[in-house]
RNA sequence: GGGCCUGUAGCUUAGUUGGCAGAGCGACGGACUCUUAAUCCGUAGGCCAAGGGUUCAAAUCCCUUCAGGCCCGCCA
């Protein structure tokens, strides 16, 4: 079976374009001029023709014939412009190629001089063109476009031809990433690569993918986040670091999740959580404003206002405010009686003082956490990597960023005591082998590499898609994502249930 | 894992007491030398997501499956 969209009245005149004597495909084109730039130089041009010729190239979007003149719109990468077609001018052989064989979709160069439309509308007068590549697909109607979100996401590169606003989304995350770096790089942090596939996986409380090498015998995962590597390069003498990198994670997919998804994660030697948070806040205000050109934005029906400072709070406070407990004075029974009696999950099986913190947190705090807002001191159960509290016993000195109810960031003072690390690795991996699938395996090379000494240092990492969907008004992470992992479209195709599939064609 | 919703031509879609599957754009043929959702005339294009059931009769009602969206759970 023939899963191509290419169109037989399309492949029908590319052969008799080749029959012509017409490259179909043909290997440069000599573009001097941007729509952007024909657009600006000229704004002021009236009716008559410009003494000087442009050049320019891009996807025709629409023609339209009147006999023996042709409007047609073609856009590059900076926007659409009008051309206009005269059999006088082109002559009758390259008229009738393009009357009969430039259609919407194709891609073409054109040469010729600029003028102003009755209209108004700054268009090329084109005195010849060549086309550049026919293509074979249909394009979506020209008026709605491409609007059904399934082929938006199976086919991006249509909805980038057809969507200007789609266009723009994924051009702000472009430029959010790109200030980004600009942002660390201005302040003398080293961007690093580390391994997306590891033999032992760590840095989070995730369920991994695996793989194979087939070389080395041996299992692989890919990375659910590079923290452990990054700790290492701070031991090896790196003080500020930083990794722009996609983690795996092998979980559910919704509108804030997918299995491959972009953090960047700093580290600074001889800072703390409370220099995070400070550095986290510094980021994200300065992407805020540089994208967003203000400090509020509209997201998800809330008006965000990410003028700084933004509010912090403990854990305990938060606790304290929306579920109107006095959490430290409270007993174990009295919390369980607490957490029984409101029907918080998760509470007929939490043991300790922690868990019931969180479990509280999650259910009366997290959904009020609008306004970007800091909550820190968590308790130590649940925070593996995190230094113990340096007053307060069972919390770590651990924070996470709230926007719009999203967890947009977690950061703690890095724990870098050999013993403790090693002592609560151990739990985790004991933890693991009693069935959790999300608990954390012993890396030991990495216990080894704060044995050899790692400084007082604080990290952070921060979701970027997460981020992207807050700057572009998006409320859907599929919408900043080029490509959203998607269901298989043809079943068999990539090698599952090879005896179902129909490749044999 | 639970709930709600969607799937009709290449695209956007109409289609209820169940009664011949329609339109616009696009495509194809024709007319037209300042149009811009061009206009005008004509033609072709559909296993109504897939399978099963109820019925004289199913796009429509029922069941199953597939794909997608939204919400909840899970994801510390």
């Amino acid at each position: 079976m023939d899963h191509t969209c290419f169109d037989t009245a399309k492949i029908d005149k590319l052969q008799e374009l080749r029959e012509r004597g017409v490259t179909v495909y043909p290997y440069t084109f000599d573009r001097r001029d941007t729509v952007e730039e024909i657009k600006e130089r000229f704004s002021t041009i009236e009716h008559d023709k410009s003494e000087e010729e442009v050049s320019t190239a891009g996807r025709v979007y629409v023609v339209r014939q009147h006999g023996k003149t042709i409007f047609a719109d073609v856009g590059d990468s900076t926007g659409r412009i009008q051309l206009y077609l005269r059999k006088n001018d082109l002559g009758e052989e390259q008229f009738d190629l393009f009357k009969q064989y430039v259609d919407a979709g194709d891609i073409i160069g054109v040469v010729g001089h600029v003028f102003r439309t009755k209209m108004g509308e700054i268009t090329i007068w084109v005195d010849r063109f060549e086309l550049l590549t026919k293509s074979v697909c249909p394009l979506p109607e020209k008026f709605h476009g491409l609007k059904n979100v399934e082929t938006r996401y199976r086919q991006r590169y249509l909805d980038l031809i057809m969507n200007e606003e789609s266009r723009e989304t994924f051009r702000a995350r472009s430029r959010i990433i790109s200030l980004l770096r600009q942002f660390l790089f201005e302040r003398d942090y080293l961007e690093f690569e580390t391994p997306t596939l590891q033999p032992i996986y760590g840095g989070a409380n995730a369920r991994p993918f695996t793989t194979h090498h087939n070389a080395l015998d041996q299992k692989l995962y890919l990375r659910i986040a590079p923290e452990l590597y990054l700790k290492r390069l701070v031991v090896g003498g790196f003080d500020k670091v930083f990794e722009i990198a996609k983690n795996f994670r092998n979980e559910d997919i919704d509108t804030n999740h997918n299995p491959e998804f972009t953090m960047v994660e700093v580290y600074e030697a001889y800072h703390d959580y409370n220099d995070m948070m400070n550095l986290t806040e510094e980021i994200l205000g300065h992407l805020a404003e540089r994208v967003l050109g203000t400090t509020t934005c509209s997201f998800a029906g809330h008006d965000l206002d990410f003028s700084r400072p933004w509010r912090r709070l403990t854990m305990e406070e938060a606790v304290r405010e929306y579920a109107g407990i006095d959490f430290p004075a409270m007993s174990l029974e009295e919390l369980h009686a607490f957490g029984l009696e409101h029907c918080v999950e998760g509470c007929e099986s939490a043991a300790t003082r922690g868990e019931y913190l969180v479990l509280f947190f999650e259910h009366f705090g997290e959904k009020h956490l609008i306004q970007p807002t800091f909550i820190y001191d968590f308790p130590i159960e649940n925070s593996p990597l995190a230094k113990k509290h340096r007053s307060k016993e069972g919390l770590t000195e651990r924070f996470e960023l709230f926007i719009a109810g999203m967890e947009m960031a977690n950061g703690f003072s890095e724990l870098n005591d050999p013993l403790d690390q090693k002592a609560r690795l151990e739990q985790q991996d004991a933890k693991r082998r009693k069935g959790d699938l999300e608990a954390q395996m012993i890396d030991y090379d990495f216990i080894n590499a704060l044995g050899y000494g790692m400084p007082p240092t604080g990290g952070v990492g921060i979701g970027i898609d997460r981020l992207v969907m807050l700057l572009t008004g998006k409320d859907s992470i599929k919408e900043v994502l080029l490509f959203p992992q998607m269901k298989t479209a043809v079943p068999g195709q990539n090698g599952d249930k090879a005896e179902e599939g129909d490749g044999e064609e």
